[in-house]
DNA sequence: GTCTATACAAAGATAGAC
DNA sequence: GTCTATCTTTGTATAGAC
């Protein structure tokens, strides 16, 4: 049963151009007034949906960590899943945001100015920051129990290996221009994950 | 012979200032005013210095990519050094980064926000990410051929995987706080490269 | 080289009409 | 819910005295 939608359209939309312009611009470098000319109304009408910038800004990380911690639940409570295919599922919005939009992780972007934000968003990117280690630390439990993995030292350090590198590679791509960067980084962390000792 | 010091004390100062602030709040956040500030001066004399914000930004790039990349070529110049301690001088900086300053690496905060840069430095970012990961492929042939590494794949991906990781954990650390974020990382990549296929 | 003074634009935000 | 109008602060930048 999904959720009944607990907000207006238009708040909908301001939210949706907000993620996207954090993304690419970051959080100190876009304005009310940017938002206001993609959607066609005035910048004083954006208050009446979220009062403050930094409401906003809170809104925008809260309803994108809901929206991946939902999937990302799901996704292991299926024991039935393995641990490879939950891998290449977690890879799927990383290889988007690479191949089409020139995005990167909303979070990603944010932590790169993390000293200009206000401590309500720092808290926040902190902790998907921890919880998207914790799921991944997960998964590569569940593969070396199922025997699809033999990776070498604690499942904590190869989670850590695979979020920093996923990361690092969005960014990296987008500032050189090399599409190959992404895949090649998936390519060398799948054979890490099922080199034998 | 080190060269002669081509700007001002004053100029310099500036410089440094710059590149902490961009490192911790990044380009679009931080004033000429904040340098003003720590300098003890007025902002209008920093534009003596550097005339426009974009002059100034360019500026802290090239200082700092210049700085990394001579030490880099002399290190990797010299063929009696290992592959290993190539390896372990390219992650000093990061250590200390991660151990000492909470900074990041400067055009790794930089590219968090790259579309709202101006194109000047957009170029610049992009070479500096393309040529480290070249460094980190010779590094990586290097040992291959020594012997010292025996990893799978082509060393253009093991080193978009060591340049990708080491970016992610600074930036994903400062966000934590998990101090041994980086630490786990770097022994991960140690072990790649070493495994056998 | 640094200062005061100032220009100009853009930012976040509020009040009140419709 | 959206508008116009306005406020206040801050930003980058320039002119000219010292």
């Amino acid at each position: 049963m999904p959720e009944p939608q607990p907000r207006s359209n238009t708040a909908e939309e301001i939210l949706d151009i907000a993620e996207m312009l954090i993304q690419t611009r970051g959080y100190s470098a876009f304005s009310y007034q940017d938002i206001a000319t993609k959607l066609g109304i005035r910048k004083a009408s954006i208050h009446y949906h979220f009062p403050t910038k930094l409401s906003l800004g809170v809104a925008v990380v809260e309803r994108y960590m809901a929206r991946i911690e939902s999937i990302l639940a799901s996704l292991i409570a299926d024991q039935t899943n393995t641990a490879m295919y939950l891998f290449d599922c977690y890879t799927v919005p990383y290889l988007e945001f690479a191949d089409t939009t020139d995005r990167i992780c909303l979070c990603g972007a944010l932590a790169g100015e993390f000293h200009a934000l206000p401590s309500e968003m720092q808290e926040r990117i902190g902790r998907f920051f921890q919880g998207q280690q914790n799921w991944l630390a997960r998964m590569s439990k569940r593969g070396r129990n199922s025997g699809e993995f033999d990776f070498a030292g604690p499942a904590t350090r190869m989670a850590a290996t695979i979020f920093s590198a996923l990361q690092g590679a969005l960014i990296i791509k987008r500032a050189t221009g090399n599409a190959t960067e992404l895949r090649d980084v998936i390519a060398v962390l799948k054979s890490q994950l099922r080199a034998s000792r």
